[in-house]
DNA sequence: ACATTTATCTCGCTC
DNA sequence: GAGCGAGGTAAATGT
């Protein structure tokens, strides 16, 4: 990665045409190529970009002279970028990120409660997630310590919907004689009131989870 | 604005939850307060952020122990970044930037379609741009040499939806006395062909704007 | 590979 | 201030 502290105009020429009048800015010139040009305000979007993958062009400029940068993208779209001033040009090797891992999301939810079962309430054991029905996966489904079979919707927000959702899988569940009878649980962050009013008057447990906690209780990992 | 390489792990929590392991990064904190997270890579897009307005907090560490940024937003989300080696800490004043001047968008193409009428046909006589509905405005709103109404809906790209928003306009437009009959133009860069079907099918007429050629023929500051 | 949907969307505008 | 629509949307997801 390439800091650049300068003094400069910037011409974008693509889909549309943009044009910055001179000022001091920050240019990013990252390691798969991309360029980003950044003021001292504004939020997370750069004042203008160049998305990889792209090909950046010097021509440096005769002493007193500006330099000019030229960055070409995959569809001939051109970042011109004229700079007047340095005022500071340093480079640095961060390496390969990790990545972000976002939470919260209803896949990561799922996993956390079948690791815990327990929030369900004692006993309750596995049978699997994304058991498969007609009209759509159930997120989990377990039985309880009395050995019935218990379906659990998970949302990240529990809203009618959702509950509208498990209802269906419920009533067709209910009519396999093998499965009956399958009780149902509605998972989710946080529960709407109206969906929990719903839910109730359904039959239907509502259970509002705690990511952080559940996170914090996940496993760690083991030597095994 | 300051500029900061740190090996460092990030959490946020606002809307969603997301964690990033510890790794080198860039963190930019600009002069409204907000902070960046960006890797070597990806797009313009930051692994992380915060937006204004926000409030840093700084928590410098013990002598070999990691210091801590806890980023709160307006409306209570937090950002959290561990920082466990500082490799780089820089400032920088880059003052207010002059700001971003756009050409070819949608905006842009109204603009000279207006100051071009006669793409539409002879003897068309523009009424007013952005012309008030009670649903929304008008794009441009002009007469045929007949002196017939005419709603014209601009488009970058032309898509079903835009035929949809057009066909509104046109609905309400000619329920009243002293406009009927309104009719319609859908004009776009580039026109889907869906979108045309629909438009034709509903009797409005399709035009093709070429943006180069509209932006030629635009007439040049004059003296008079 | 392509189409569709989402987003801590951002940004600019109108009411 | 809330609401709406565009975006060089970008990014993720389903087919």
């Amino acid at each position: 990665m390439r800091l650049v502290i300068a003094r400069c105009s910037v011409d974008y020429d693509g889909r549309l045409t943009a044009h910055l009048p001179s000022a001091l800015r920050l240019l990013i010139v990252k390691a798969d190529g991309s360029v980003l040009v950044h003021s001292d305000g504004g939020s997370y979007k750069p004042l203008n970009w160049m998305s990889p993958p792209c090909k950046l062009s010097e021509q440096p400029g005769e002493p007193g002279q500006p330099g000019t940068w030229t960055v070409t993208g995959k569809g001939g779209e051109t970042l011109t970028i004229t700079l007047e001033e340095t005022i500071s040009d340093t480079s640095v090797d961060l390496g390969v990120d990790p990545g972000l891992k976002k939470d919260g999301v209803e896949a990561h939810l799922q996993e956390l409660l079948a690791g815990q079962l327990h929030l369900l309430g004692d006993g309750y054991r596995l049978i699997r997630r994304e058991y498969p029905t007609p009209i759509g996966p159930v997120d989990i489904m377990c039985r309880d310590s009395d050995g019935e079979h218990v379906a659990v919707e998970i949302k990240r927000r529990g809203e009618i919907d959702g509950v509208e959702q498990l209802t269906r899988y419920l009533d067709l569940l209910n009519r396999d004689p093998l499965l009956a009878p399958v009780h149902g649980v509605f998972a989710a962050q946080e529960i709407r009131p109206q969906a929990r009013v719903l839910a109730t008057d359904r039959g239907i447990r509502c259970l509002t989870l705690d990511y952080h906690q559940m996170r914090g209780i996940e496993p760690e990992n083991t030597l095994f």
